[in-house]
RNA sequence: GGCCCCAUGGUCAAGCGGUUAAGACACCGCCCUUUCACGGCGGUAACAGGAGUUCGAGUCUCCUUGGGGUCACCA
């Protein structure tokens, strides 16, 4: 059997979108699951959208992603260059080839001409004006300087067919297809052509795609046939949605990877997830390492609708990743966070790092879960309250007050010495130690939820500041 | 609009002619716990609709409806 060649081939936006992520993951998941090799291509004919920096930049995603090129723009390799801009004679010397073999042929028509051709419906399909040139006008018209277009030459009305892998046989009719410009009047190819050139070219064996390519594929196996070439087998790929009518994009919101990372996702949750968005493995489980994805990548397991994005789940995951972090990795993730909120430089971030392990999904949540060290005032005294602990106004008055007293005279402020002196309270008061505790937390933070609990917050608070809020939190229940 | 594709809970999804229609997220409840959280256990919730094929249909066929894609000198 034929080698495995699979490519991922970005235009270089400077952005990496999380579907395009998703395509390119699913590329090299089928070459390693085959023992095959994964070409990175990049897709740069359009000049106008030509972004410096963007080639390291999508290196740079990849490798962050755990994603190793076999072949591309800075590992070299057979088939270089792997840049579309630098390939550019490749495609004229193809191009040439195929208006030679009737595959293609030169057009003239401008933007006017073009315009006219625009239906009551706003539809426009190119009427092969030019395909009746004779080859003297040709020539003549190129040598005078003319700008012009390289055209697919498509048949008139015949069925053409495809099996792809994941969507079956694809049957489309060549009437539904057009002319479309092959070679642009500057020379360089539209992806039409560039793509059919390069993936035979590099020996791309499944070529893995959006499903934007599923009814435009004939097309390009037209051209592979013009050539006398074997087109490649196609896996198309449904899309990633915003939600049901909306196709995940850039334009609404955070859809590139790094914004993720920016928000304190781990690189390898994302890719977990979105190797779960469009395919599922035969077992029951959501966690997995790179290698137990090649392992179980294949074709069977692809799915057919799109997939709605939810960063919900993506953020379960995560927790469940930084759980499994050691106290160390997980300091060293989460300094930056804290270096952005409000106690950055105060407090001892590792007695945070303790408290917050546990009780983050994403590293994002860190400047909002130690906001209550700086944001304290006036609060919902609903919030002493407390159906199952049986928590009245009365018994969280006695309990501040009771914890007030405990704690003043503590000359020893840790955390053993607080627990045992609010435990005495306690039986010397008659109070469960659930209430006193609830009062004492919410009394010294003014939250429900709290990044930890009574004791810990008294502690990183420290003796005065705990006890100024205690009294301020009894004040607003007399 | 033409053409192509898709359709199981709110979401991701198993299922590939016979199942009490998995599992996960989210949500709710219970337990654990000195309070927050973690963790454990449990619950609510789905085959878009209609014909047909079949002893039997979420699974096959057709139609309807809904949704997506595509119709560029963008990829």
């Amino acid at each position: 059997m034929k080698e495995v060649r699979t490519r991922f081939a970005p235009s270089p936006t400077g952005f990496m979108h999380i579907g395009n992520l998703r395509t390119g993951l699913y590329a090299y998941l089928f070459a390693r699951a085959n023992n095959g090799k994964f070409i990175l291509r990049i897709e740069d004919t359009d000049s106008e959208r030509e972004v410096p920096g963007a080639v390291d930049f999508i290196y740079r995603t990849l490798s962050a992603a755990g994603i190793t090129t076999d072949e591309g723009p800075l590992n070299g390799g057979a088939f270089a260059p792997y840049v579309q801009s630098e390939r550019k004679e490749i495609y004229l010397r193809y191009a040439k080839e195929l208006v030679a073999l009737g595959g293609a042929y030169p057009c003239f028509c401008d933007k006017a001409r073009l315009e006219s051709l625009t239906d009551e419906n706003g539809n426009r399909k190119y009427d092969k004006h030019c395909l009746s040139l004779s080859k003297e006008e040709v020539a003549l018209r190129i040598a005078a300087g003319e700008s012009f277009v390289i055209r697919q030459n498509i048949p008139l009305s015949e069925k053409t067919a495809y099996t792809d892998l994941v969507y079956g046989e694809i049957v489309v009719d060549t009437a539904d297809l057009e002319d479309n410009v092959l070679l642009k009047s500057d020379g360089m190819p539209t992806y039409n052509f560039a793509n059919v050139v390069d993936d035979h070219l590099m020996q791309i064996s499944h070529v893995i795609r959006g499903t934007e390519y599923l009814s435009s594929t004939p097309k390009y196996n037209l051209i592979y046939n013009s050539f006398g070439w074997t087109p490649p087998q196609y896996i198309h790929l449904p899309p990633i949605m915003k939600d049901a009518q909306r196709k995940l994009s850039k334009r609404y919101g955070d859809a590139n990877f790094e914004d993720f990372l920016a928000k304190g996702y781990l690189p390898h949750t994302v890719i977990n997830y979105i190797a779960l968005l469009g395919w599922s493995p035969k077992n029951n489980e959501e966690k997995f390492t790179m290698d137990e994805l090649i392992a179980l990548f294949g074709v069977e397991g692809l799915s057919r609708s799109g997939s709605i994005f939810d960063e919900d789940k993506m953020r379960w995951l995560n927790g469940l990743y930084i759980k499994e972090l050691s106290p160390e990795d997980f300091a060293k993730k989460a300094a930056p966070y804290y270096d952005s909120s409000a106690i950055k430089g105060k407090y001892d971030y590792d007695k945070f790092n303790r408290l917050l392990h546990t009780r983050i999904d994403i590293f994002g949540e860190i400047p909002d879960k130690v906001k209550f060290i700086t944001e304290f005032g006036a609060f919902d005294t609903e919030l002493f309250l407390h159906k199952k602990n049986k928590i009245t106004y009365p018994i969280a008055k006695t309990a501040l007050e009771g914890a007030i007293s405990a704690l003043s005279a503590l000359t020893d402020f840790s955390e053993t010495a607080i627990s045992d002196a609010l435990i005495l309270k306690c039986e010397e008061l008659g109070l469960k130690k659930g209430q006193m505790f609830w009062v004492v937390r919410v009394g010294a933070t003014g939250q429900a939820i709290t990044p930890g609990g009574a004791i810990e917050m008294l502690d990183i608070l420290g003796k005065q500041e705990s006890l100024e809020r205690l009294k301020f939190s009894l004040g607003l229940l007399l």
